[in-house]
DNA sequence: ACCTGAACACCGTTCAAGT
DNA sequence: ACCTGAACACCGTTCAAGT
């Protein structure tokens, strides 16, 4: 790479940053352009893609996510483990509002160049849940693709202006409702049970 | 209103309708003045916002949804009765992409065109909500604010690609949450505090 | 090799001119 | 009263021409 090409990539990285990081995940390409005082061509060609750009904008967050949940993974119980880093993911996506979308969408569709980093956030995710699930401290009925959808729902959340306030509670609730006792869940609750056994 | 109005606002409507059903809310506005075969400015004149005419084009759905949560509020259990409307509302909004985004922006703005109906959504789920918290069927750590972003955030879920087909079973999950007995929230899950009062 | 910006095909929104 | 569509200020994306 060429010196000036790589002055090109570093600063237009950074106006990036600062772009997105004011206006979300959907700001227009060429004002990123102009604001770097790069032609708009310069920026498809480093760039092809608005993912590729948002790609290597994250990168970096992704990675520190998967490092974060293997840390997670011997540092903490299963629940304490899967809880706190549900939350840190949501609060992740909140630093880049709208991103949520077209990761959602880049899981599904392996030629996206956000493709790899989702799919590596949905494993992390997963490891974490099924340690819970084998502990029986998390519900046996959904999977690492639940999971990373609720993970995104929640994030789309936290980036709705009059919701914002409210995620952190509505995470709790999610959370609790993965993390349940597993005798409560499927079936009926646990009081009508344990009151049976005590009356037989 | 003069005929030829009349006719345009209807045309457009039914234009909109099919339009917004294909490509969702955030269709092409001048599409469907194309297509409505009427100029532009019409439709402006119509519908002064994109909101303007999603209200005009949603409003008979909002009001089916309120007469639902009346009838079930006698004619179901209060958990039925939040469950199955909790459904209904997502199903709702899928016949319509992308709508729950402006949705959730109009219930924080009064000045929006929508902003009625999406408050008169909310009162609705907000009585079935109290209802079950009433019965002791329902956490009571939750609002009708809460439900609503609930319901926004599983008809976001609904409406990506990828997602919508586990979007079902988050929906119970979620529900699960809100209808849990009481005793398994706030505080230790039942099971614990059952063995203690067994061991005492 | 890389950069530039005009060109193209779209938007949403407004408003002077028509009937 | 109401309709029309040009005009304006934006997009994303491509690509011939430059260095």
């Amino acid at each position: 790479m060429r010196v000036d090409a790589r002055r090109n990539y570093d600063h237009l990285l950074a106006v990036a940053r600062t772009v997105v990081t004011e206006q979300g995940a959907d700001a227009s390409l060429r004002d990123i352009a102009r604001r770097a005082e790069v032609g708009l061509g310069t920026l498809y060609r480093h760039f092809p893609t608005r993912e590729a750009l948002l790609e290597a904008l994250l990168r970096t967050s992704f990675e520190e996510l998967a490092t974060r949940a293997a840390e997670l993974e011997t540092s903490s119980s299963a629940t304490d483990a899967l809880e706190t880093w549900l939350r840190e993911c949501v609060a992740f996506t909140h630093e880049y509002r709208g991103v949520i979308t077209p990761m959602t969408a880049a899981i599904e569709d392996p030629e996206s160049a956000l493709h790899a980093s989702c799919v590596m956030l949905r494993t992390s995710g997963t490891q974490l849940l099924t340690r819970a699930q084998n502990a029986g401290l998390a519900r046996t009925d959904i999977d690492g693709v639940d999971l990373f959808a609720l993970i995104a729902a929640l994030a789309w959340l936290s980036d709705q202006a009059g919701t914002a306030p409210r995620a952190d509670h509505l995470i709790d609730l999610v959370a609790s409702a993965i993390l349940t006792d597993l005798n409560t869940s499927p079936g009926p609750p646990v009081r009508s049970r344990s009151t049976e056994s005590l009356g037989s």
